[in-house]
RNA sequence: CGCGGGAUGGAGCAGCUCGGUAGCUCGUCGGGCUCAUAACCCGAAGGUCGUAGGUUCAAAUCCUGCUCCCGCAACCA
């Protein structure tokens, strides 16, 4: 009977920059699930990559003085590095610069068009030039960018839309009705449906002419193909799909059986890439795994906190598997998860030194000491052998089902809760009391033959989620029966081998010297970050030049802030009431984040006095206070000299 | 009233669908053992299960109000 195909890819990662140990887990999850449909014995395709296109790519090259190939090539690079550092057991890496992806990503925009999915829009006034974005008219908010809320102008250029609201009705019907578990966990499905299924899904802008860095529209040299038909594709380009005749692999696996995808970008993946593939009348993907993040601690990882965190640190100080089971054990199934050099320090000893590796030394030291090493029959089993007898049998079928759910932590925990009762099985039978009576002999050959046959279970249990370190217990037990199968009974391991001397799997890491070691190099990364004035931060793109006539238009004041409160029903905005020497007005600014209205209560601030009132959440806004994005995301005010009295004139 | 998830011993979580001795991991304390990587096993302390009500013989579990946290959306003029 010819294998089940079973498809599963990660999202392509983007190759701005090198990826933490967050970014990681992905592709390791991704993996352990592919090893282990391998081994249920499912023909499986796994399929990773990069997405290399787009603007900020051709800014960063353009900053670097390299080419965007260049750029991509070294970065893709480095994530192809990370997949193969982690073990991962990828069947295909795709990079969307890839020829044959190119070509096929041209074709399927040119059908889409040929067909009338894709149409040319000549919308005005839907462009923000500092974003260079195009925005169809419902997106605006109050008429502005929805990105960076500045005036959107007219678009000169022209842009591609594809159709969705033609697809509304099947969309609903798949991800409601067809196929509920689309959509995954639950609760992103919710998220999905309320915010833009149901409210009914807007046609998509899927071409841009304000970079060259991407797949040319074959028919329009203007344009370039944006991000969403580009990336999304590669998981049938991959398979060779052809929109005249796709090849073998591609009958084969699709469609996809789950995209193991980043909670961020399940938008994409359960509406965009649906609709697309609608339009090309093919089958939907089974099943979208939006996954939790991994955080550090509970802040976000960035240079110049000096918490950055890459796979290659935890492997340095953990090695692979450790580094393996950490990120599968410790990201909780529906919330973040969080990175600590403790939380790995503690998991490390904790489970993989001390429950598993010791008790895979301790009985395989035991077989030497008291046999020679020489596995004898069981000849003389007793009832309380049965208990871990059992928790051997029914553990796989647990693993399976847990698996099924993807419920990655509780599946290591289950397998480690067997080789805790391992562990407490030697206690209850005490084999160094039984070699001391020979008339114990066979008793204590069963209870070894039942501790070793249950390390082979652990062994071949483990095999997906830590390949090493399986085969170095298969190894040091000398056996090689390692299929899924094998683990129906319990007794497969056969009498008369010889297991190999103990080797420690995981050595012991000393907590504290490693913490204290690590937290001096963070110290260092910091003052790094610091003296080399913020690495990461890329000073957006310069405007075009303006005329001091165009500057004198814009009228900017110093004004005083009388009183400030949160505005009710917004999370970020505060309402300032200010004395602007011209009578006073309201303020609404998108500081609350940051700031707490009474930290600002008596400071000036600059204004910017003859901008046309908007209302924002309800609020009348007659004006803009002047402040400036930091690196990390938040913003920071520009405080005028305190003693510039109210409504003094900047220029 | 935009949508959804959550609040359980010091920390992190399970239990809630199908009400009825509150469970796990780490940490703390005490004990046991010596095969083993100062590992392993047992026991103890520690929780009015966010809050106020309601239903019930009985509520962590069901219902309602409230507070706080988180995700998505909206919102940074």
């Amino acid at each position: 009977m010819p294998k089940k195909p079973y498809y599963i890819t990660t999202a392509i990662a983007y190759t701005s920059k090198k990826p933490h140990i967050g970014n990681t887990y992905e592709v390791v999850f991704t993996d352990a699930i592919a090893r282990f449909k391998r081994m249920l014995g499912y023909d499986v395709f796994f399929l990773t990559g990069t997405d290399e296109h787009g603007q900020k790519i051709e800014e960063l090259a353009n900053a670097e003085g390299i080419t965007p190939k260049e750029h991509v090539d070294k970065v893709a690079g480095e994530i192809r590095q990370i997949c193969d550092l982690m073990n991962t057991s990828y069947d295909k890496f795709i990079r969307t610069t890839d020829d044959y992806h190119e070509k096929t990503v041209q074709k399927i925009f040119k059908k889409l068009y040929d067909q009338g999915d894709i149409y040319k829009s000549e919308y005005e006034g839907m462009y923000c030039t500092p974003c260079e974005s195009f925005w169809t008219q419902s997106q605006l908010v109050d008429g502005k960018c929805p990105d960076c809320g500045r005036e959107v102008k007219p678009a000169k250029e022209e842009a591609y839309f594809l159709r969705m609201s033609k697809y509304q009705k099947q969309l609903e019907k798949y991800v409601l009705e067809d196929n509920p578990d689309f959509i995954y966990p639950e609760s992103r499905k919710k998220e999905m449906y309320n915010n833009f299924i149901k409210p009914g899904i807007e046609d998509l802008c899927v071409s841009r002419t304000t970079f060259k860095w991407g797949i040319p529209v074959t028919f329009d040299d203007k344009h370039v193909i944006y991000v969403w038909i580009d990336a999304l594709s590669n998981y049938i380009t991959a398979l060779g799909y052809d929109p005249d005749g796709s090849g073998e692999l591609y009958k084969k696996y699709w469609p996809a059986d789950c995209h193991v995808i980043g909670k961020d970008i399940m938008r994409f993946h359960t509406i965009y890439w649906p609709v697309i593939l609608m339009a090309l009348g093919e089958p939907l993907p089974k099943k979208v795994f939006g996954h939790q993040w991994m955080l550090f601690g509970t802040e976000k990882m960035s240079k110049s906190r000096g918490n950055v965190i890459y796979a290659e640190d935890v492997v340095k100080e953990f090695g692979v598997d450790g580094a393996r089971y950490y990120l599968l054990s410790e990201m909780p199934f529906g919330s973040d998860g969080s990175v600590t050099y403790e939380t790995l320090i503690d998991r490390y000893n904790a489970d993989l030194a001390n429950t598993l590796g010791n008790l895979v030394n301790r009985s395989v030291a035991m077989q030497k000491k008291y046999f020679g090493g020489k596995i004898m029959a069981p000849c003389a089993k007793q009832p309380l052998d049965d208990e871990l007898i059992n928790k051997c049998i029914e553990t796989p079928k647990l693993v399976e089902k847990l698996i099924d759910e993807f419920r990655m932590a509780d599946t290591m925990d289950t397998i480690m809760a067997l080789a805790k009762r391992a562990n407490k099985y030697i206690d209850e039978t005490e084999p160094w009391v039984l070699s001391k009576d020979e008339a114990q002999k066979e008793r204590l050959a069963t209870v070894l033959y039942v501790l070793l046959e249950t390390i082979r279970f652990l062994g071949v249990l483990l095999k997906p989620f830590l390949p090493e370190t399986s085969d170095k217990i298969l190894a040091q037990i000398n056996c090689d029966i390692d299929t899924w199968e094998s683990l129906d009974s319990f007794g497969k391991l056969p009498v008369g081998i010889t297991v190999n001397d103990p080797v420690p799997l995981f050595a012991r890491i000393d907590g504290e010297k490693l913490l204290e070691e690590i937290n001096q190099r963070i110290e260092e990364a910091k003052k790094a970050a610091g003296e080399t004035n913020e690495p990461e931060f890329d000073a957006p793109a310069l405007l075009d030049e303006i005329t001091i006539d165009d500057f004198a238009k814009v009228d900017l004041r110093v004004a005083l802030v009388k009183s400030a409160e949160k505005v009710k029903k917004a999370k970020k905005l505060l309402c300032l009431q200010l004395d602007d020497g011209m009578g006073g007005r309201q303020v609404v600014s998108g500081i609350a984040n940051w700031y707490k209205p009474e930290d600002l209560v008596g400071k000036k601030v600059i204004i910017v006095a003859n901008l046309k009132p908007a209302t924002l959440c309800g609020v009348e806004s007659q004006g803009m206070i002047c402040a400036a994005d930091a690196p990390d995301g938040s913003a920071k005010l520009i405080f005028p000299d305190q003693s510039l009295p109210c409504g003094a004139k900047i220029r």
